[in-house]
DNA sequence: GAGTTACGTTCGACTATGTCGAACGGCTTT
DNA sequence: AAAGCCGTTCGACATAGTCGAACGTAACTC
């Protein structure tokens, strides 16, 4: 681990969490003296991945990283495959559909197709969420042990509701579940008021890549067997065209 | 400029440019011995910044840094502000929206509305072109001397059709006269087929911090005088509500 | 309006740290 | 079965980053 790389990009999350912040401010959250992290600073600056106040000095993350990100999103096959199956599931459940992949404990969202009535919604695609606390989260770390181990091992598990699942026993037992069904189902464990249905995907060499699913208002709950179906048949037809043999695929 | 950092970022452009690299690819590419870059990536890749594939060893872009674009998007004023009237423009001039920002000698989409005829269109939020060869870029160069003539006076002017203008003498002769007019204009500059229109935006301290326009294709070249009305006053709204003491602000 | 504080930035010495060449080991190719 | 390629590990060296101190500027106070 180099210290330098390892600082900048502290650095730039430091400023995820609190947008604007002033040289001392970030100085003092990552415990260096302001020259040190100034130094940093000037070279994510000289690339545009920070940018400083004019009048405020203070620093904020740049454009540069915003392009990044988009072609991060050409390079995902996944993406790709799941924009058009997106649609298919958003007609046939009439609910918005995200598309996720997980980074650690987090899942994040690579696609996301708003619900088909026309109204106006936010686009999410970026958004984060806790793996624990998401049905795509969980259809994935239930096709992905190690990870699960790890999260679970850990002392990660922040609670975001009432209804957020954060001791490990009961997470793991849940997490059987979901890779028996190949199915996840999540009520208000992200947001209150909101639930979802998510199925794991596969890529050629059977690991699990990713996870698509629904994303409903949790009053609607319960989903007909029939949008079930429509979440894990979305994943089953992604997971095929990105050269699957089978569907579920379990681990080992 | 810290130059593990600085060869870290390095690394994050080149495999902007191709998606999946080797190592030894990587390390080609930047002059820099395989074990340097290996440190390095490795680093990278413990905060997620990139990932390696699992069968080739390959390295591509990461998802955090798709989570990292998406935090920049929400600290931006510009942005939300760009969102309610980028409605308003697409609706009155019936083309698709963009604002984008100036980032050194690009463009970057920092919001799209789509043509608002339903039809299917591809999310454009992150791409960068070119500043000389877009109305959006035009727009923001106008009013940014500095970085026009640094813009004008480097080499960097790239041709992307037969109709980009890559000469400096009328490159300039064109800002002068979108700064008179606080707008600019582009027909089949960056992409054959397509043209533009754009006005620039600023913030409370007069500076301009980006650029709204329309994007529509080129044969149906030339807008009405309605049309250029309305981007305009896209553009005064947004600054309005950034802070803006008047629109346009010429500089100095 | 002078004094004071806080902040971003610059500078230079020290040594901790990243760099690089060489060697290892797994995989594919011939 | 041997040779080549590639990603990775290791350790010595010296470069390059780090840190404390000093500077200049702007805001705040009395």
């Amino acid at each position: 681990m180099i210290q330098s790389v390892d600082r900048a990009i502290r650095i730039l999350g430091v400023l995820q969490g609190a947008r604007r912040l002033s040289l001392s401010d970030l100085a003092t959250r990552l415990d260096l003296p302001p020259s040190t992290a100034h130094g940093i600073l000037k070279t994510l600056q000289a690339h545009g991945m920070v940018v400083q106040d004019r009048d405020s000095n203070r620093y904020q993350l740049g454009p540069a990283v915003l392009k990044l990100g988009n072609v991060y999103l050409d390079t995902l096959e996944l993406r790709s495959r799941a924009v058009t199956w997106s649609e298919e599931l958003g007609r046939r459940s009439g609910h918005a559909v995200r598309t996720g992949v997980l980074t650690f404990d987090e899942v994040v969202i690579i696609h996301h197709e708003p619900r088909p009535d026309g109204s106006r919604q936010m686009p999410e695609v970026g958004i984060v969420i806790p793996a624990h606390a998401s049905a795509l989260g969980k259809a994935l770390l239930a096709f992905l042990p190690e990870q699960a181990d790890e999260l679970l091992a850990g002392d990660k598990l922040r609670s975001m509701t009432s209804e957020t699942v954060i001791d490990p026993v009961v997470l793991r037992k849940q997490l059987d579940e979901v890779a028996r069904d190949a199915l996840a189902t999540e009520k208000e464990e992200a947001v209150l008021g909101e639930a979802g249905v998510a199925a794991p995907i596969f890529d050629a060499s059977g690991t699990a890549v990713g996870a698509i699913g629904i994303v409903l208002p949790a009053v609607d709950w319960a989903p007909s067997d029939a949008t079930f179906a429509a979440v894990r048949e979305a994943a089953r037809n992604i997971s095929r065209e990105l050269g699957a043999s089978r569907w579920p695929i379990q681990p080992r």
